[in-house]
DNA sequence: GTGAAAGCGCTAACAG
DNA sequence: CTGTTAGCGCTTTCAC
């Protein structure tokens, strides 16, 4: 059906006056007379008038819509995120396109195309983990739209960003493995080419050389989900070569590392201590409850969204790129005490 | 800077064609000679020629966007549910656009005409918890928007809904937990105004009562999240009337009572045996692994989003509303056994 | 095979 | 104080 929705002419027609009159009525336009006013805005509530939102993009050349170009939607980490964006866009009147990648390029560049075609005012990315050419966001911004990249960041594209300490973060854990006398620490690390990833790993070997220990190429390994994590510790264990802490890149990494370990018989914490990072709700409910960092998606979300808009309604107040890094908090639970 | 994307116009200007030209061009029309075209789309491609998907819209009447009204993207389930709608949205080169309600009536409304404004093609709803009048809702089905329920339906609205058999999967829960022999069996269950809440609250009596076991409404208790669980366990230990078997409305809430009881030195599964339902991701990591309801929220999102897709595009063949109900599949793990 | 013109809903000069 | 006009980018009759 599609009932044809009321438009500002139907007002206009109506109350016998013209489209702009109605316009500017609506708009509370200083110029028109309190009662054509009263006239029409009684007019528009009656017929439930809702402005149209598309004509008025096309007029301003402005959607008042964010894109977001966001891995997978199901990850707690990245859906707090999203949720964090909603709440500053929705304040702000704006409405969200989402767009998930699925972690593919293929769909990311086609993310990228459809936000472009929708002219959304601007982007809040974060890439793929198979991304590795980065034309499709290079494209944004010659088009001139606002990019701000969260957690994943690509250096290649200047742009602002809001990332975690991720350095930092995997340093204090590591260091905090490191304190309660472990002395053979793994890492579980994430995809070589992701800059969080070693961050990470970085951040986990300052720890281990300032602290004198080994570094041990046989405990540093890819593995970033729980099977992975499941078939390293078999390996490990295999190999006699089980370490007596894991610094895992993500918090499920971290709980199939545990539980293969537990199916081991080897005790958490006592004989292996275990931390994660991040993906949230998940850590507090193993068990052991599992030390993590915590990645403040809400806090992401909001503040990349914050400093996208800012952009969007000041263009180009000739562009420095802002690299805003919040702190990753240090939860220790008993997974590694 | 907002550098002005190119239009048809640029194109047809270079060519020295006229505008209609490029855009039949563009559509591959017959009417077109080759060449015509191939220099069109060749320029396009150089140019990087984006369509307006705005200036589509507003001419067909169509946004090719579907709105989705979501309380909170942060639970697992919804989160699986939107990555449904989106896969499914995104083959069908469709876009999505992301409400969430918070669970707030006002918000809820304000969403709705958002989404009204821009002139969705079809809304997905689940409704917030506060919600108890639904005009909005109504007011999307006047203007002839189709909308379809998913998980949190309302009978107010004539719609297209699709829902787990909450009723059916709560029976086959306490009826699982019957079989293994537990007898005083408590139900932790969500807000009576929800339907969901009643169904899965109507399943668990019609077992208990199947099985001529008690109906104790000691036993049963509002209780929807992981405080009030543990809340309600304590309660139940202080007043000396620990039940043998917890069915809980939500997989936090019995994660909740897990872990309370856990605390008070009782034994999951021997002394009480747990079942929770749905949240996820979170059942395959507790210690014990927690017997729970999938509730299949990706397929849900992309069933209703097919039935959504299917009313946009054959509208009103005399409208009968399609109720799709998902079976909730039982997932035995160790706290049930 | 191509072009001219109108119009989707709205706003913003410019007139009056 | 209000109306007329043009135009945002695109498609689509209707001409030629």
């Amino acid at each position: 059906m599609k009932s044809s929705s009321i438009t500002i002419k139907d007002i206009a027609r109506i109350l016998g006056i013209s489209p702009s009159t109605v316009s500017r009525a609506l708009k509370d336009h200083p110029d028109i007379s309190a009662e054509t006013k009263k006239a029409v805005n009684e007019l528009a509530v009656q017929l439930k008038y809702q402005p149209n939102a598309i004509a008025l993009s096309l007029k301003q050349n402005r959607s008042n819509t964010i894109g977001v170009i966001i891995p997978e939607i199901v990850h707690h980490f990245f859906s707090s995120v999203i949720s964090g964006i909603e709440d500053v866009a929705y304040d702000a009147g704006f409405t969200v396109m989402i767009c998930q990648s699925n972690e593919k390029h293929d769909r990311e560049v086609a993310n990228a195309n459809m936000l472009l075609s929708h002219r959304v005012d601007g982007v809040l990315v974060s890439v793929a983990k198979e991304s590795t050419n980065f034309d499709h966001l290079k494209l944004l911004k010659e088009k001139g739209l606002p990019l701000v990249f969260f957690d994943r960041v690509v250096p290649v594209v200047e742009a602002d960003c809001v990332v975690i300490d991720d350095e930092e973060a995997a340093y204090k854990a590591t260091r905090h493995l490191i304190e309660n006398g472990r002395k053979r620490i793994a890492h579980f690390s994430g995809p070589r080419h992701l800059q969080i990833s070693t961050n990470r790993k970085n951040g986990y070997l300052r720890a281990i050389r300032e602290a004198g220990l080994k570094e041990d190429a046989d405990l540093i390994m890819e593995a970033d989900n729980f099977e992975k994590a499941n078939n390293a510790v078999r390996m490990l264990a295999d190999h006699n070569k089980l370490p007596d802490g894991i610094f895992a890149t993500n918090d499920l990494t971290a709980i199939g590392a545990m539980q293969a370990a537990q199916k081991l018989g080897i005790k958490i914490p006592e004989q292996i201590a275990i931390i994660g990072f991040s993906d949230g709700r998940l850590s507090g409910i193993t068990n052991p409850t599992l030390s993590s960092v915590d990645q403040h998606g809400y806090e992401m979300g909001s503040t990349a969204t914050r400093i996208l808009l800012n952009r969007i309604m000041n263009p180009e107040e000739d562009f420095k790129p802002i690299k805003r890094v919040l702190q990753g908090d240090l939860v220790i639970r008993e997974s590694s005490i």
